[in-house]
DNA sequence: AAAATTTAGTCAATCGTTTGCGCAAGTTTA
DNA sequence: TAAACTTGCGCAAACGATTGACTAAATTTT
């Protein structure tokens, strides 16, 4: 029932005015030797501890920064929200979380209740569903910094850590070719999202590489649902030429690939290498893990895009801050793995 | 640039008082109704939306609640959050988060921030390493109540919302002899955790209603790392009657088990049957999923403990609130799934 | 010894919102 | 028609912490 303590109720005790225990605490110089620690001690005694919503009024600082995910039951951003959430309590903020569930409403909603309750900035992984973004541009009215995290807005002079899949792309065909693969299939996710562009880029440009042509035959597309994954995978085993490799968009999709391409008597990993994104935990627990799959490495990308974010913050309290300077964009490479 | 619009702002434009604004907002009857309209409208005008950081000051309230969960990387969890934020948007509550990795001294830091930033109240989920309880006793002083959510404290007059395994194990060994098994082996996690306990219990139960004697070479115990898992299969398989049927304690164990044990060329669900609790939904994908699991609807147990918790808020402030009536227990049944 | 400077602290305003109290009109009751 | 309410609104304090301006005492300088 006792109350948290406050300033006032250690000014009170030491028979001193609120402003000197105010200064005392923050080891003013104007203070004497032996009243502050006087009050420090009385404080240490009274596990005190101000009170962020007080210091929210003068310093218009909150320390809570908001963190939007899609949905922490997939694997990449669940490991993601590590890194963030490390990073945020090193550096003395804490997190105001929810999730979009790939909803643009659920985000506009979330990202509402957060700005009432005056975050000092926010990291974002966009849903699925998000075509529009002036729920977003309008953080800048606010003061709001944001850095996307992933799945990155596609205008210019924001924060952004992301993983380029274009070069990792090349990477594992180049590796698929080395296997003696040559009719390489890829099943991509929605046109519309920046994630499926990347990965195509990085299809064509290594298969053209190769000096070999494109053959569109070869690339489908799948909405991510299991019945869009089955399509596709009719489609490419129904071929004339089927392919003998296939690389899924992530290991979600590449877990309903081969589920089907079992139910149709396919040799797995031996008629058709199955390569994928993402490298989920469960891999090393399911039948037909990809024989190689690409990692993003959500923990590290996570710390990164925190650390950019606090960044930014501290610029502004410091007045060092320049958009120009401050809005970076780093792109995380892609690795290998081999299962 | 421009900022988020106060309450004097608009007083300002409407040349009447603060406090006639503040009333006007909140329906308060001794406002005339064209004073009132004219305000309302000009709020809606301008966005306006009350700092909850000014309002804590009057209400003592944050409309913050803290989420402490051990990881969202399993499925258990990153389902019940779901539950947890869905309920806690509805009634307009917003969610600082924080995962303990299963670490009693981050449970603490992450307690201690968010008692810094003023919550209202706190939903939690033990570590495993928890076994002291003083950081959560002492909320009681700064009068923040909790609702402890599946992995629950030892003692009585919380909230608690959790799935009691007793009475589901006790039907998963029903079912597992009614397929004729009878040396019906059962891989336990850590003594000393409440899960176990209870899991123990419902094991004993159920074999001893079948009249048999319960054999403890047949009871095994893992720390719950691969390692754990698989010296007590080999303990299990090494026995002179080897079991055929095995509960484990989750499907991550279970994961273990499976592997161990097709490792050792066990016909996997004919030689022995595998059972085992959560239900995560990567088991659709597995090799060998267990043929029967006990389901703990953990978005439902979310759903239901964030109500918990906002109901004695509410009572809280309106003053109805008693420790006796308003701290419930809810006991959520498992459910049995056939894979 | 008077003037100037340093030291150690207090006062009061401020941030955004709520709320008890007061006051001046207008309206009803006796 | 005077007394008693009612209606509609403003004043000012309060919540916890910070900070510029100020003051009184102690110390140093001239």
């Amino acid at each position: 029932m006792s109350d948290i303590p406050t300033i006032k109720e250690i000014a009170r005790q030491l028979n001193v005015s609120v402003s000197t225990v105010s200064r005392a605490l923050n080891d003013h110089p104007r203070i004497g030797l032996k009243t502050k620690q006087a009050i420090q001690n009385l404080a240490r005694e009274l596990n005190y501890e101000p009170n962020p919503k007080a210091i929210f009024f003068k310093q218009k600082r909150s320390f809570v920064v908001g963190v939007i995910l899609p949905l922490v039951a997939e694997d990449f951003f669940s490991k993601g929200i590590s890194g963030i959430e490390d990073v945020a309590m090193q550096h003395g903020y804490t997190i105001l979380f929810g999730q979009s569930h790939d909803s643009i409403e659920k985000e506009k909603a979330v990202l509402k209740a957060m700005v009432n309750q005056r975050i000092d900035g926010l990291l974002i992984s966009l849903s699925k569903e998000t075509n529009r973004y002036e729920h977003l541009l309008a953080l800048d009215k606010y003061n709001i910094p944001v850095v996307y995290f992933d799945r990155v807005a596609p205008f210019e002079n924001v924060g952004k850590v992301f993983c380029s899949l274009e070069k990792g792309t090349t990477q594992m065909i180049d590796w698929l070719f080395k296997q003696g693969r040559r009719r390489i299939a890829f099943i991509n996710g929605p046109d519309e999202i920046a994630a499926s562009k990347e990965r195509m880029a990085g299809y064509i440009e290594a298969i053209s590489k190769k000096r070999l042509k494109v053959d569109m035959q070869m690339v489908e597309r799948t909405d991510l649902s299991e019945e869009g994954t089955r399509e596709a995978m009719e489609k490419l085993l129904n071929l004339k030429k089927p392919p003998d490799a296939i690389i899924s968009f992530n290991d979600y999709v590449h877990l309903d690939a081969v589920k089907y391409a079992v139910h149709k008597g396919v040799n797995v990993n031996e008629d058709i290498l199955f390569a994928s994104y993402a490298n989920i935990s469960a891999n090393k627990y399911t039948a037909y893990p990809p024989v190689v799959s690409l990692d993003q490495f959500p923990y590290k990308q996570g710390r990164m895009a925190m650390e950019m974010l606090i960044d930014i913050l501290d610029q502004k309290q410091s007045g060092t801050y320049s958009d120009a300077l401050s809005f970076n964009k780093i792109e995380v490479p892609a690795m290998l793995v081999y299962n």
